[in-house]
DNA sequence: TTTACTATTCGACATGTTTCGAACTATAGA
DNA sequence: TCTATAGTTCGAAACATGTCGAATAGTAAA
Protein backbone atom coordinates (compact mmCIF):
# COMPACT_ATOMS: atom_id res chain seq x y z
CA UNK A 1 0.00 0.00 0.00
CA UNK A 2 2.85 2.13 0.00
CA UNK A 3 2.92 4.59 -3.09
CA UNK A 4 5.19 7.05 -2.19
CA UNK A 5 8.74 6.37 -3.36
CA UNK A 6 11.20 6.14 -1.26
CA UNK A 7 14.61 4.86 -1.86
CA UNK A 8 17.34 3.15 0.57
CA UNK A 9 19.49 5.92 0.67
CA UNK A 10 17.03 8.13 1.90
CA UNK A 11 15.54 5.66 4.22
CA UNK A 12 19.19 5.50 5.45
CA UNK A 13 20.05 9.23 5.62
CA UNK A 14 16.21 9.61 8.01
CA UNK A 15 17.15 6.64 10.25
CA UNK A 16 20.41 8.31 10.69
CA UNK A 17 18.62 11.78 11.89
CA UNK A 18 16.97 9.54 14.60
CA UNK A 19 19.78 7.48 15.52
CA UNK A 20 20.70 10.50 17.89
CA UNK A 21 18.81 10.63 21.48
CA UNK A 22 18.76 14.68 21.05
CA UNK A 23 16.91 14.35 17.59
CA UNK A 24 14.90 11.89 18.26
CA UNK A 25 13.33 13.96 21.36
CA UNK A 26 12.95 16.90 19.02
CA UNK A 27 11.40 14.48 16.12
CA UNK A 28 8.64 13.23 18.95
CA UNK A 29 7.85 16.85 20.23
CA UNK A 30 6.95 17.51 16.62
CA UNK A 31 4.51 13.99 16.45
CA UNK A 32 3.17 14.85 19.67
CA UNK A 33 -0.13 17.33 18.66
CA UNK A 34 -1.69 17.96 21.43
CA UNK A 35 -2.63 17.44 25.01
CA UNK A 36 -3.96 14.19 26.41
CA UNK A 37 -7.65 14.15 26.18
CA UNK A 38 -7.68 17.14 23.59
CA UNK A 39 -8.47 17.57 19.79
CA UNK A 40 -6.29 18.85 17.95
CA UNK A 41 -5.76 20.03 14.06
CA UNK A 42 -2.92 18.36 12.44
CA UNK A 43 -1.59 20.98 9.82
CA UNK A 44 -1.58 23.35 12.81
CA UNK A 45 -0.87 22.21 16.06
CA UNK A 46 2.19 20.23 15.00
CA UNK A 47 4.36 23.30 14.24
CA UNK A 48 6.74 24.76 16.69
CA UNK A 49 9.48 27.34 16.88
CA UNK A 50 13.34 25.81 17.14
CA UNK A 51 13.64 27.93 20.22
CA UNK A 52 10.70 25.99 21.44
CA UNK A 53 11.92 22.25 20.39
CA UNK A 54 14.87 23.44 22.01
CA UNK A 55 13.41 23.41 25.46
CA UNK A 56 14.55 20.84 28.25
CA UNK A 57 17.19 19.58 25.86
CA UNK A 58 20.23 22.04 27.48
CA UNK A 59 22.17 22.00 24.27
CA UNK A 60 23.97 24.89 22.66
CA UNK A 61 21.42 26.89 20.38
CA UNK A 62 24.30 26.07 17.65
CA UNK A 63 23.82 22.78 18.26
CA UNK A 64 20.11 22.15 18.18
CA UNK A 65 20.27 24.47 14.56
CA UNK A 66 22.69 21.53 13.44
CA UNK A 67 20.26 18.58 14.37
CA UNK A 68 16.92 20.51 12.72
CA UNK A 69 19.42 20.83 9.72
CA UNK A 70 20.12 16.87 9.97
CA UNK A 71 16.54 16.41 9.96
CA UNK A 72 15.35 18.65 7.58
CA UNK A 73 18.60 17.34 5.26
CA UNK A 74 17.35 13.76 5.49
CA UNK A 75 13.48 14.48 4.83
CA UNK A 76 11.96 14.30 7.84
CA UNK A 77 10.99 17.88 9.02
CA UNK A 78 10.01 21.13 6.85
CA UNK A 79 11.54 24.15 8.09
CA UNK A 80 9.81 27.97 7.21
CA UNK A 81 10.44 31.30 8.08
CA UNK A 82 7.85 33.32 10.21
CA UNK A 83 8.86 36.69 11.28
CA UNK A 84 11.31 35.93 13.82
CA UNK A 85 10.72 32.77 14.54
CA UNK A 86 11.30 29.71 12.21
CA UNK A 87 8.69 27.15 12.69
CA UNK A 88 8.95 23.18 11.90
CA UNK A 89 6.87 20.42 11.30
CA UNK A 90 6.87 17.18 10.39
CA UNK A 91 6.78 15.83 6.86
CA UNK A 92 3.63 13.75 6.36
CA UNK A 93 4.45 11.67 3.30
CA UNK A 94 7.80 10.90 4.69
CA UNK A 95 6.00 9.96 8.36
CA UNK A 96 4.01 7.16 6.14
CA UNK A 97 6.83 5.84 4.04
CA UNK A 98 8.66 5.29 7.29
CA UNK A 99 5.33 3.29 8.74
CA UNK A 100 4.86 1.64 5.81
CA UNK A 101 8.19 0.62 5.88
CA UNK A 102 8.17 -1.31 9.10
CA UNK A 103 4.59 -2.27 8.48
CA UNK A 104 4.48 -4.36 5.05
CA UNK A 105 4.76 -7.94 5.76
CA UNK A 106 7.27 -8.71 2.62
CA UNK A 107 9.61 -6.44 1.31
CA UNK A 108 12.36 -6.87 -1.34
CA UNK B 1 -2.43 -0.34 20.56
CA UNK B 2 1.58 -0.35 21.44
CA UNK B 3 1.85 -3.14 24.63
CA UNK B 4 5.37 -3.89 23.59
CA UNK B 5 7.82 -1.38 26.12
CA UNK B 6 10.27 0.22 24.45
CA UNK B 7 12.32 3.18 25.61
CA UNK B 8 14.16 5.78 23.76
CA UNK B 9 17.22 4.93 24.59
CA UNK B 10 16.78 1.63 22.86
CA UNK B 11 14.96 3.28 20.06
CA UNK B 12 17.63 5.54 19.40
CA UNK B 13 20.08 2.57 18.98
CA UNK B 14 17.93 0.65 16.88
CA UNK B 15 17.58 3.69 14.61
CA UNK B 16 21.21 4.40 14.81
CA UNK B 17 21.83 0.59 13.80
CA UNK B 18 19.51 1.21 10.70
CA UNK B 19 21.17 4.45 9.62
CA UNK B 20 23.97 2.48 7.76
CA UNK B 21 23.61 1.38 3.95
CA UNK B 22 24.87 -1.92 4.92
CA UNK B 23 23.02 -2.64 7.92
CA UNK B 24 19.51 -1.67 6.40
CA UNK B 25 20.41 -4.34 2.81
CA UNK B 26 21.07 -6.85 5.99
CA UNK B 27 17.86 -5.60 7.55
CA UNK B 28 15.70 -5.66 4.75
CA UNK B 29 16.99 -8.90 3.22
CA UNK B 30 16.16 -10.79 7.05
CA UNK B 31 12.75 -8.61 6.50
CA UNK B 32 12.30 -10.08 2.91
CA UNK B 33 10.32 -14.01 3.62
CA UNK B 34 9.71 -15.15 0.47
CA UNK B 35 9.66 -14.69 -3.30
CA UNK B 36 7.47 -12.50 -4.84
CA UNK B 37 3.81 -14.56 -5.28
CA UNK B 38 5.09 -17.51 -2.22
CA UNK B 39 4.16 -18.44 0.55
CA UNK B 40 5.83 -18.39 3.30
CA UNK B 41 6.43 -19.67 6.78
CA UNK B 42 7.58 -16.59 8.95
CA UNK B 43 9.56 -18.13 11.76
CA UNK B 44 12.08 -20.05 8.92
CA UNK B 45 12.19 -18.72 6.17
CA UNK B 46 13.54 -15.28 7.30
CA UNK B 47 16.29 -17.17 9.05
CA UNK B 48 19.74 -16.43 7.02
CA UNK B 49 23.30 -17.59 8.39
CA UNK B 50 25.93 -14.59 7.88
CA UNK B 51 27.87 -15.84 4.82
CA UNK B 52 24.34 -15.53 3.77
CA UNK B 53 23.72 -12.03 4.80
CA UNK B 54 27.42 -10.84 3.30
CA UNK B 55 26.37 -11.73 -0.30
CA UNK B 56 26.97 -9.10 -2.84
CA UNK B 57 27.73 -6.59 0.21
CA UNK B 58 31.27 -6.14 -0.81
CA UNK B 59 32.57 -5.97 2.40
CA UNK B 60 35.39 -8.07 4.76
CA UNK B 61 33.57 -10.63 7.06
CA UNK B 62 35.20 -8.89 9.77
CA UNK B 63 33.26 -6.05 8.76
CA UNK B 64 29.64 -7.71 8.76
CA UNK B 65 30.44 -9.39 11.91
CA UNK B 66 30.46 -6.15 13.11
CA UNK B 67 27.61 -4.74 11.58
CA UNK B 68 25.79 -7.97 12.83
CA UNK B 69 26.88 -7.27 16.27
CA UNK B 70 25.34 -3.86 15.86
CA UNK B 71 21.92 -4.78 14.74
CA UNK B 72 22.14 -7.45 17.92
CA UNK B 73 23.03 -4.87 20.26
CA UNK B 74 20.13 -3.01 19.47
CA UNK B 75 17.57 -5.25 20.05
CA UNK B 76 16.76 -5.83 16.00
CA UNK B 77 17.81 -9.26 15.56
CA UNK B 78 18.82 -12.25 17.09
CA UNK B 79 21.50 -14.95 16.70
CA UNK B 80 22.03 -18.62 17.16
CA UNK B 81 24.83 -20.44 16.08
CA UNK B 82 23.81 -24.04 14.75
CA UNK B 83 26.56 -26.04 14.15
CA UNK B 84 28.92 -24.61 11.78
CA UNK B 85 27.17 -21.60 10.74
CA UNK B 86 25.32 -18.64 12.82
CA UNK B 87 21.93 -17.55 11.60
CA UNK B 88 20.20 -14.30 12.17
CA UNK B 89 16.57 -13.45 11.90
CA UNK B 90 14.54 -10.13 13.07
CA UNK B 91 13.64 -10.05 16.53
CA UNK B 92 9.51 -9.76 15.65
CA UNK B 93 8.47 -8.05 19.17
CA UNK B 94 11.26 -5.08 18.05
CA UNK B 95 9.89 -5.11 14.61
CA UNK B 96 6.23 -4.54 15.89
CA UNK B 97 6.87 -1.54 18.25
CA UNK B 98 9.06 0.34 15.27
CA UNK B 99 5.89 -0.21 13.32
CA UNK B 100 3.93 1.42 15.83
CA UNK B 101 5.90 4.44 16.78
CA UNK B 102 5.60 5.53 12.71
CA UNK B 103 1.80 4.73 13.06
CA UNK B 104 0.28 6.08 16.25
CA UNK B 105 -1.05 9.82 15.37
CA UNK B 106 -0.32 10.94 19.29
CA UNK B 107 3.02 10.08 20.87
CA UNK B 108 4.21 11.47 24.42
C1' DT C 1 18.68 53.67 13.26
C1' DT C 2 19.42 51.27 17.27
C1' DT C 3 18.14 47.56 20.03
C1' DA C 4 16.41 43.08 21.20
C1' DC C 5 15.17 38.66 19.84
C1' DT C 6 15.71 34.48 17.14
C1' DA C 7 18.29 31.48 14.64
C1' DT C 8 22.41 30.06 11.65
C1' DT C 9 27.27 29.65 10.28
C1' DC C 10 32.03 28.94 11.35
C1' DG C 11 36.15 26.88 13.37
C1' DA C 12 37.93 23.82 16.63
C1' DC C 13 38.17 19.84 19.40
C1' DA C 14 36.89 15.38 21.33
C1' DT C 15 34.63 11.32 20.52
C1' DG C 16 32.57 7.61 17.56
C1' DT C 17 32.19 4.86 13.47
C1' DT C 18 33.56 2.21 9.47
C1' DT C 19 36.70 -0.49 7.48
C1' DC C 20 40.50 -3.61 6.71
C1' DG C 21 43.80 -7.58 7.35
C1' DA C 22 45.77 -10.73 10.54
C1' DA C 23 45.14 -13.73 14.14
C1' DC C 24 42.04 -16.45 16.58
C1' DT C 25 37.87 -19.65 17.93
C1' DA C 26 34.32 -23.10 16.95
C1' DT C 27 32.44 -26.92 14.47
C1' DA C 28 32.16 -30.95 11.40
C1' DG C 29 34.16 -34.35 8.68
C1' DA C 30 38.06 -37.13 6.68
C1' DT D 1 44.16 -35.53 14.86
C1' DC D 2 44.39 -32.79 10.89
C1' DT D 3 41.92 -29.99 7.66
C1' DA D 4 38.41 -27.13 5.79
C1' DT D 5 34.64 -24.11 6.63
C1' DA D 6 32.30 -20.31 9.11
C1' DG D 7 32.58 -16.43 12.14
C1' DT D 8 34.67 -13.37 15.62
C1' DT D 9 38.14 -10.45 17.89
C1' DC D 10 41.84 -7.22 17.74
C1' DG D 11 44.50 -3.15 16.47
C1' DA D 12 45.06 0.55 13.44
C1' DA D 13 43.85 4.07 10.07
C1' DA D 14 40.59 7.12 7.89
C1' DC D 15 36.60 9.44 8.27
C1' DA D 16 32.24 11.32 10.35
C1' DT D 17 29.64 13.30 14.16
C1' DG D 18 28.32 16.07 18.31
C1' DT D 19 29.38 19.79 20.77
C1' DC D 20 30.64 24.42 22.12
C1' DG D 21 31.42 29.56 21.90
C1' DA D 22 32.01 33.49 19.00
C1' DA D 23 30.62 35.82 15.18
C1' DT D 24 27.03 36.68 11.87
C1' DA D 25 22.31 37.36 9.71
C1' DG D 26 17.24 38.19 9.59
C1' DT D 27 13.17 40.37 11.62
C1' DA D 28 10.38 43.49 14.39
C1' DA D 29 9.66 47.17 17.34
C1' DA D 30 11.12 51.37 19.91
Amino acid sequence: MSNSKIDDDQLTEMFKALGNTHRLMIFKRLSSCCQPGTQCDLEQAMAYSVGELGEGLDIASSTLSHHLKELHRSGLIEMERQGKRVVCWIAPETLNSLGDFFNADIKR
